[in-house]
DNA sequence: TGATATATCTCGAGT
DNA sequence: ACTCGAGGTATATCA
């Protein structure tokens, strides 16, 4: 990892062209051939960057200052002047073991399904990712009474979970082996716009506590 | 700005939990306030980060290691264990004049609105950002027949475009004044799933070459 | 490899 | 403050 502290300009050129004016900034060269130019600000994001694969040119232009010129493989280019270089250092880090995460929107659907009744006593699972033309519905499931249940999870429940719940209802009801089918909507945290249209569609929302889910199907993985 | 490069391990709980094991990282402390653990790779995208507004408070735990403790409004919080700091060192950056871009939506729809014969002969153009109750329809037009024509622009074209427009279509055809509108749904490249869509509401799919387009406004700007 | 859904999306504009 | 849309989205999964 290269870390140069320079006052520099750049130019892209690639899927769309953006310019970026003199200033001091970061650029950052990473192992893994990438380069990225980073402000003082806008968190994580650098203004400009080059993914990789692609490769690091380092010459002068006429003036005789150092020019990064980075292209990958599609012709892209992002070509940096450094008028001024403050700093460059550059450390070995070796291969990192990488992040270890944990409640994402596969662990919720494992879960519901795993504990179907959730949603109510002696529902039972068809299956979960049930296929159909226009995608897989997250969970299909008959309630007590055996009528057919079409569940969309989301980690946040915007409308356009309940568009795509909507799309496959319709489709689902052109079945007559499993028609009629309703719907629930389930996600950690409904947004008011996507409850309000799920009602007016007779979408059933309900509001899911990971933690306590979690709580149920493996105690031991409770934080408190 | 503040580059650590350190051997360190990290815990976020957040809106996920997460964990990294203990590795040679950088650590890079934006006058922003956010905070981003970066490993050798994976481009510009760092292992664990906190977004601003954020606050770092830093200490030492029992063992007599650095602790990092990363905190926002919300609760969130990136916990780092600094095990060996390898180097510390910071820069006044100032602020950014920031990126100029070129090649954007509004810009092809600034094109196709100059340009309304791409559609077909002897179109016109009604206006552009046709102003409806649920937002600005990209450009309203007449075809050669005098009939109306809703146009949605993307650069990528998926479902929720085709949603959009179809919402739109819907409106419009409540005017007596416009009805019958149809549309069109014009953009750089359109997703399979949105072309399926598109034609089972009669809606017609358009890609848009955008530098032959360019090329046709302004052939200075021909890349060749 | 291509298509699809997710993301601690991020970021900016507009209300 | 919040919502909505766009992104050089990037990334992972699955056919």
């Amino acid at each position: 990892m290269r870390l140069v502290i320079s006052t520099c300009s750049a130019q892209y050129v690639g899927k769309l062209s953006a310019h970026l004016p003199e200033a001091t900034r970061l650029l950052l060269v990473k192992a893994d051939g990438s380069v990225s130019i980073h402000a003082d600000d806008r968190a994580y994001k650098p203004l400009n960057w080059m993914s990789p694969p692609c490769s690091l040119n380092e010459s002068k232009n006429e003036s005789g200052e150092v020019l990064w010129t980075v292209t990958n493989k599609a012709g892209e280019q992002l070509i940096i002047t450094l008028h001024e270089v403050h700093n460059d250092v550059s450390h070995e880090l070796g291969v990192d073991p990488g992040l270890i995460k944990d409640g994402v929107e596969s662990h919720l659907q494992e879960l519901l399904a795993q504990h179907i009744d959730t949603f109510g006593p002696d529902w039972t699972l068809v299956r979960r990712e049930f296929p159909t033309a226009i995608g897989p519905v997250d969970i299909l499931c008959r309630d007590n009474k055996g009528a057919t249940v079409a569940i969309e999870i989301k980690r946040r429940g915007d409308i356009d979970g309940v568009e795509q719940l909507t799309r496959y209802l319709e489709l689902l009801n052109r079945d007559p082996l499993l028609k009629p089918v309703r719907g629930i909507f389930a996600a950690q945290e409904i947004k008011p716009q996507a409850k309000t249209l799920a009602q007016d569609r007779g979408i059933e929302c309900l509001v899911i506590d990971y933690d306590a889910l979690r709580g149920i199907a493996d105690p031991s993985l409770r934080l408190f």
